[in-house]
DNA sequence: AGGCTGACTTTAGTTAGTCAAAGTCAGAAA
DNA sequence: TTTCTGACTTTGACTAACTAAAGTCAGCCT
C-alpha cells in the first residue's frame, strides 16, 4: 500500500472514528436512524446524560451528520429537532455492519434482527465492487487517488510503510 | 422507523462498540485487516504506545477477533503473531464502511480509495437483503427474534421507553 | 403574574483511554 | 557468560468522555 502514515491522520477510517468513535456518538446515530429527533428522546433512549447528549448532538451537527431544524407545532413554542443529513445517512452501512457483527458474535445479543420492509428478508451488509462482484477481504487494495479520474494503484498486501 | 426500541444492553451495535469502540481498537483491526501480525508493527502503524497496543491486542484476542499464534522461524526464538479470526474478518464491512464514509465526507481524506484486485473497480459497501434487493435506509425494520432464555431480566439499569 | 416544560448549560467529580519512559524476561548470538 | 532484541508490563500522569444534579431560559398556559 502507498505510504499512508497512520499517525498523520490520513486514513479515512481514522477520520470517521474521530466523528463517531465513541459509544454514545455511535448510539446517537443509531437513534437518528431509528427516527429519533428530539433532545430528550436521544438522551433517554441512548441512556446518556443531558450534558453528553448536548455535546454529542452539537458535535454531530457540526460534523454534518445531523441537521438542527427548528419546527413549531400548533399552539406550541418553537423547538429544535435533529434530523439525519445525507452524510449521516451514508453512515448506515457502518451501523448495520456493527449491528450484524454484534448480533452474530456478541454473546446474548441475538435478540434483534433487521429486515427489509418490502420483502421481509433479513438484511445483510455486503462488500462489492462497482463491477458487481462480491469482494473477499484478501481481494482489497488501497490506492492513492490523484483526483477523480486518475488513480495510482498499489497492492496493499501485508506491507505498509 | 419501527417503534421497537433496542433497550440498553441488548442492542448489538452497543455490544460491537464495546469491543471496537475506541479509535485505537478500530485501527488495530484495520491493521490486522491489512495483514499486520506483529506487536511492534501494530504499535508503529497505528501510532499507539506499546502499553495501548498490548491492552488492545489482549482485549481483541479475548473478544475473539484476533488469535494469538506462536510461531518460530528457523534460528529465531519463539514469537507470537496476531491473526484475524473468522469473527475478526466479519468486521470487514464495518471497516470498509468507515473507510468509505471517511473518504467521502471527511475533508482532506479523499485521496484514498479501495479497489477490487480482480477487476480494479472501486469497492463499495452495500446494504442488501437476503432476497437480493438493494435496501435503502427507510426500508429497514428492526424485529425481535424469539429467544428462549432471557438473562433474568435484571439488566435494566436504565430502561429505554 | 406566575407556573410549567422542553431544551439545554454549568459545575464538579469519576472513569476510560491514552502516553512516555523505564523495567522485565526469554532465548539466540557473540 | 554476557549482550542484544522482540515482546511485552508497570508506573505515573494527562486528557477525553462521561455522570448527576442544579441552574438557565424561552415561551405557552392559566
Amino acid at each position: 500500500m502507498p505510504d499512508i502514515n497512520p499517525a498523520s491522520g490520513f486514513c479515512p477510517i481514522e477520520k470517521a472514528m474521530g466523528v463517531v468513535g465513541s459509544r454514545n456518538a455511535m448510539l446517537t446515530m443509531r437513534e437518528a436512524f431509528y427516527g429519533t429527533t428530539r433532545f430528550d428522546d436521544f438522551t433517554e433512549r441512548v441512556g446518556m446524560s443531558a450534558a453528553t447528549a448536548a455535546a454529542n448532538l452539537k458535535a454531530l451537527t457540526a460534523a454534518g451528520l445531523l441537521e438542527r431544524r427548528p419546527y413549531q407545532l400548533h399552539g406550541a413554542r418553537m423547538r429544535n429537532e435533529y434530523v439525519l443529513t445525507a452524510a449521516g445517512t451514508d453512515l448506515m452501512p457502518v451501523l448495520l455492519g456493527l449491528f450484524d457483527w454484534g448480533a452474530k458474535h456478541a454473546d446474548g445479543a441475538a435478540h434483534l434482527g433487521l429486515r427489509h420492509d418490502d420483502c421481509g428478508e433479513a438484511i445483510e451488509v455486503q462488500v462489492t465492487c462497482a463491477g458487481g462482484h462480491r469482494v473477499r477481504p484478501e481481494e482489497v487494495s488501497i490506492t492513492l487517488i490523484a483526483n477523480k479520474h486518475k488513480a495510482t494503484g498499489a497492492r496493499s498486501d501485508h506491507n505498509d510503510r
